[in-house]
RNA sequence: GCGGGCGUGAUGGAAUGGUAGACAUAUCGGACUUAAAAUCCGUGGGCCGUCAGGCCGUGUGGGUUCGAGUCCCACCGCCCGCACCA
């Protein structure tokens, strides 16, 4: 007899499929499509467990599809740009280009062995020339388009190494390498027009039904609609040719409770100051330390500088404001400038009491203590939805929600002729330009007559020069004269190329478009695009929920507008699945100096709950941490299959934890999951050669859980509750096991096992299809229906509550009307002995659910 | 700091507002074996009880409801994102 082996039976399954072409996806009329992604994997070296989890779901996915009788496209790729190339290059010298197209050898190399049904001959790297030839065609497009144009921004600049950095590169404020103090620094760069779209990316939420409610609310914020009042608090004294400062204000309604105005120390005003006033200047250095990231500039110390300025108030020309310059305002979001209001707002609060500036409520509770900000207490920042009681009201009730407030202040403050009411977006536009090598370079050539001018298309892909050193920081484009200098594509005299490159996240914003026609020889092929777009399931992790998938959202409006999408793909992905992280215990000791020195997994023993080194020292058990090679808690997916095979590491990843949620590897849970599958190869082994007759009762009930268990598994697939489904074919395979039916049903029933194991656990499951005589691959063959005469039964066991607690049950037939429940109910023994002769307060009855007395 | 999410036995987790702990792992007990492994059967939230059964129990504290793990409010802890990590 046979015994479970997956070293071999898994090459040999998965040598079937691809002689039989299984997983190509084809265009066919007769057929539906089904489009299934993953979120293509960066090439880091190595694929990971996380990256089995995702593709797993990803694969059960697609070959449930196929077996539904779909055309799907399943593909796979590589997001190859990207900083850790050149880092790698940096550190122990090469070429990132080789760095990465090794990494991506290893890496599919890694994946072929899991089985998964993908169609390998779709695969492209977002570093191969003929993809990003055809990004740089897209650029071009939207370039004709308006939806690409220049302007200042700031970024991270090391003022050491004279060099940007990326935000990760930026740490406690200083330069990674230099160790400088970091300063945020203008640079003109290249930026999409997102910003336009911003009232259309935010209302299309609301029709992506298939989408996590959680990921569209985090878009929603992230955009960020505002209603709000934009007006101008004249100077007092106008300076160097300004004589008022525009400001907007989601709070017109605490206008009165004003205090002071702040700008930006990228304000125009401010740097007019700035140039004519060292006193200025030093502060304004100052504010300018530091990275560019929200979060650093929030919880950076609040300063400010009182330029001297002063502003009349719009509604009282005899009250003067200061003007402060401040670092926390962000040139970048409404006018890059503010009125301060410290009695409702906690920073505008902090502020002034820093700088001993007037604080006055405008409103207080309608009711209970209050400590108002004059007496000490904390900023007073109700929902708007909230009614108030206004101390200061200037067009409203006293007694009004702030929603009510707002609307009337603008209305006032319009018709006194004080600004105007208008609706802000907090989404800015998107940055694209890199001062890095390894990236898509932007196809423009800067000339000295012409100015900016576009790449010819057919001088296309301008492909990175192979010839290159990392060995100084900076981008090595830029000291590239052969590369950098050419004839401007207008009008022939010598020209500079730009030698910015792409962010990557436009590398992964129309990959999946691309995945519908890999080669083709314009950036889409819309027969190709008509056909598979768009994507009906999407999954990724809960990281990208913002930014990738806002981008590409854009980039797909954007590629419509250009005709490189049909219309119907202005949202790319109709469903959208984020799943959770595999994480791991660390095992941790200390060294002589008492910090933490962690140990791989396999370097350690496990005895009764305890971790041992080989010498005998026991370690520490940080339990489940994210997965990291510097905490050395990693799982490298290899070992997994060499051990137990690649469906152990498939069905471990699916079961126990919900794929939302992050879920936890244990090497017990993979030796269990392996043991598991040994068993049912074992039943099926079994069943295979048994030609014993049952009785026609356990063929029955045998056959009635096979169709509940196929009902149950469906529906797991269908909800992605693969933890769900699992459980019922642990618990079929139980019944099976158990089971005194007839072989005929036995096999049946193993059969259909097979079949719905197969998403899970293909190469198990074509086995044992071929062990009993299944037609084909099972991977072909028609997902099972579940049959709806066999999963009801006559009667319903319901549970009676007394008071809310369950205290009995009682069988009843499964239609039976609500009263007779109700008699049923009443006649049991511990309602008779609840009851004590007398009558229920309350009965409430829930058909087939529960009875609930109340006593 | 701001936005979003999560929290259930020793462990991973299950549970359209309706029997909390399905299914699995660890543990313990038993069968088989000269023995071990493998396999099979049983046990498997806490406390009390000989049994029948009872009381408590879903991060903490309140609330809504006939009924709350699930809904609402506050708090604690952890995770994700914050626009140049991918």
């Amino acid at each position: 007899m046979s015994r479970y082996d997956p070293a071999t039976l898994e090459p040999k399954w998965q040598a079937a499929w691809d002689e039989a072409g299984t997983f190509l996806a084809t265009r066919s009329a007769d057929k539906p499509k089904y489009y299934v992604l993953e979120m293509f994997p960066y090439p880091s070296g190595r694929i990971h467990i996380g990256h089995v989890r995702n593709y797993t779901m990803g694969d059960v996915i697609a070959r449930y599809k196929l077996a539904n009788g779909f055309n799907v496209l399943h593909p796979m790729g590589f997001d190859a740009f990207g900083m850790p190339a050149e880092n790698a290059a940096m550190a122990s010298g090469g070429h990132p280009a080789d760095w990465t197209y090794q990494n991506i050898d290893t890496m599919v190399a890694q994946m072929k062995p899991l089985g998964f049904g993908l169609d390998w001959t779709r695969m492209f790297a977002t570093c191969d020339p003929e993809y990003y030839g055809q990004q740089q065609a897209l650029f071009l497009d939207f370039l004709e388009k308006g939806l690409v144009y220049r302007k200042n921004a700031v970024v991270n600049w090391d003022p050491v190494d004279m060099t940007v950095l990326a935000n990760e590169q930026v740490i406690d404020g200083k330069g990674w390498r230099s160790g400088a103090e970091v300063e945020r620094r203008e640079l003109t760069q290249w930026f999409f027009r997102i910003s336009d779209f911003s009232g259309e990316l935010l209302d299309a939420l609301d029709r992506l039904d298939d989408w996590p409610a959680k990921v569209k609310l985090m878009q929603a914020n992230w955009i960020g609609r505002s209603r709000g009042l934009q007006f101008a608090f004249g100077l007092v004294e106008p300076t160097r040719g300004h004589d008022r400062v525009e400001v907007y204000t989601t709070r017109p309604d605490t206008l009165l409770g004003a205090s002071f105005v702040g700008i930006s120390p990228d304000h125009p005003i401010a740097k007019e100051l700035e140039a004519h006033d060292p006193k200025v200047a030093e502060f304004c250095a100052l504010a300018r330390k530091g990275g560019t990231t929200e979060e650093a500039i929030e919880k950076a110390e609040k300063l400010g500088f009182d330029t001297g300025l002063r502003v009349r108030h719009p509604f009282d020309t005899a009250w003067e404001l200061p003007v402060y310059i401040a670092n926390f305002i962000l040139m970048d979001y409404g006018t890059g400038a503010i009125f301060g209001c410290p009695a409702h707002d906690q920073r505008d609060l902090d502020f002034a009491r820093k700088y001993h500036l007037p604080v006055i409520s405008t409103f207080v509770p309608l009711r209970g203590e209050h400590v108002t900000p004059e007496d000490g207490g904390a900023a007073y920042v109700p929902p708007k939805s909230e009614t108030v009681r206004w101390t200061l009201p200037f067009a409203w009730d006293e007694e009004a929600t702030g929603e009510t407030a707002i609307e009337a202040a603008i209305a006032f403050c319009e018709s006194k002729g004080v600004g105007h009411g208008v609706t802000k977006f907090r989404l800015r536009d998107w940055g694209l330009s890199r001062q890095r090598y390894w990236g898509c370079p932007i196809p423009v050539v800067h000339c000295a007559d012409c100015g900016v001018v576009p790449e010819k298309k057919e001088n296309l892909p301008v492909e990175l020069p192979k010839d290159v050193g990392f060995d100084v920081p900076g981008n090595p484009l830029d000291r590239h004269p052969t590369w950098r200098d050419t004839p401007c594509p207008r009008c022939g005299k010598p020209a500079k190329r730009e030698t910015d490159t792409m962010d990557t996240f436009v590398d992964s914003s129309w990959y999946f478009a691309r995945f519908t026609a890999p080669h083709a020889a314009t950036p889409t092929d819309m027969a190709e695009a008509a056909y598979w777009m768009n994507v009906d399931q999407y999954i990724g992790g809960i990281e990208h929920a913002i930014l990738h998938l806002l981008y590409s959202r854009f980039f797909a409006r954007a590629m419509q507008i250009c005709g490189h999408l049909p219309e119907k793909s202005i949202e790319p992905f109709d469903a959208l699945f984020t799943q959770g992280m595999v994480t791991h215990a660390i095992y941790q000791t200390r060294d002589e100096a008492g910090r933490p020195v962690y140990h791989f997994p396999e370097e350690v023993e496990l005895r009764d709950g305890k971790a041992f080194l080989k010498d005998g020292t026991e370690a520490e058990i940080i339990p489940s941490a994210k997965m990291s090679k510097s905490k050395k808690n990693v799982v490298d997916p290899v070992n997994i299959i060499e051990t137990y095979g690649a469906d152990t590491a498939r069905w471990f990843v699916l079961s126990d934890s919900p794929p939302e949620r992050d879920v936890e590897w244990t090497a017990a849970g993979a030796e269990a999951t392996n043991k598991h599958l040994a068993r049912v190869h074992r039943i099926a082994t079994d069943i295979a050669a048994s030609t014993e007759e049952g009785s026609p009762e356990a063929d029955e009930a045998l056959l009635r859980e096979m169709h509940k268990t196929i009902f149950d598994v469906t529906n797991g697939i269908e909800s992605f509750g693969f933890n769900a489904a699992i459980a019922k074919l642990y618990a079929f395979t139980n019944t099976l096991q158990k089971s005194q039916a007839g072989s005929a049903a036995k096999r049946s029933a193993m059969k259909t096992l097979a079949q719905l194991m197969s998403p899970m656990t293909p190469h198990l499951a074509e086995e044992i299809w071929a062990m009993l005589g299944g037609a084909g691959l099972v991977a072909n063959a028609p997902w099972p229906k579940a049959d709806e005469a066999m999963l009801v039964s006559d009667t319903v066991t319901l549970p009676i509550q007394i008071n809310g607690k369950r205290r009995s049950e009682i069988t009843v037939p499964r239609d039976a009307a609500k009263e007779e429940v109700e008699k049923i109910a009443l006649a049991d023994d511990a309602v008779v002995k609840a009851l004590a002769g007398g009558q229920p307060k309350k009965l409430i009855v829930v058909p087939g659910r529960i009875v609930n007395v109340v006593v």
